[in-house]
DNA sequence: TAAACATATGAACGGTTATTCATATGTTTA
DNA sequence: TAAACATATGAATAACCGTTCATATGTTTA
């Protein structure tokens, strides 16, 4: 049998399958670099923390302080973060700003997290 | 209506509610950190471009790092990062070691990922 | 309009992280 | 056993990130 493809590690499979399987499935280097970005949102327990927040109510930012023991400052840093991502959306009401989930996708991706960490 | 709870933003609400809610619906200090922990794995392309592979077939690292056009080191160095977080799994064959996908909630993770960016 | 309040933001600092390079470990084969 | 191959790993470097501090923006009220 002939080797075909990847000139590495004598293996006798053909390698030629495998990298145009990959090229077949593999996302847009933009895609690609969206859902890096979009999981980093996540990888931040502070930001875990807000949206466990939100889970609860929409609230405001200096609640939000409060009930995390943290300045507002980083709260805000924090949530311009999260609003970039469109996990949260803000509404304005009067002097405060109301935070709230911006869809399901953010519960059910934590969900799925919790799940393959309590195993 | 007297004011209760947090000591911010003249709102009405019953904060005291809030405080509740959150502390019985917010994660031990340690399950939150492990889920983050867990989302900056997937918080990295090139880990993605892994998984990416491994949804296709189960891969040894030189191959690996041939279709992604990376250094054996690196892929090695990432591979570990996925292993410690039980998202790939490794077995042994010779001089090589071969990845596959540890469970099938990297599969669920991504696609979530995915619907939220493509929205 | 001035003062007070709630939020947003730019700069700076310290800590984290992905890659590279050199090298070590583990396995097969001559 | 020595050489060749595949993988793993420690140290170093550069880039990135979260918090803090100071301050700006936006809103209400006196």
């Amino acid at each position: 049998m002939e080797k075909q493809g990847l000139d590495c590690c004598d293996q006798f499979y053909v390698h030629e399958d495998l990298v145009e399987k990959v090229n077949r499935g593999m996302l847009e280097e933009e895609e690609l670099y969206d859902l890096a970005e979009l999981f980093k949102v996540f990888g931040d327990s502070t930001r875990i923390r807000i949206l466990f927040v939100l889970f609860e109510a929409e609230v405001c930012v200096c609640d939000l302080a409060e009930v995390l023991h943290m300045t507002q400052s980083a709260v805000s840093h924090q949530l311009r973060i999260l609003k970039q991502a469109k996990l949260v959306s803000a509404r304005r009401e009067g002097k405060s700003v109301f935070y709230s989930l911006a869809d399901d996708h953010v519960r059910t991706i934590i969900a799925q997290g919790r799940e393959h960490i309590e195993e």
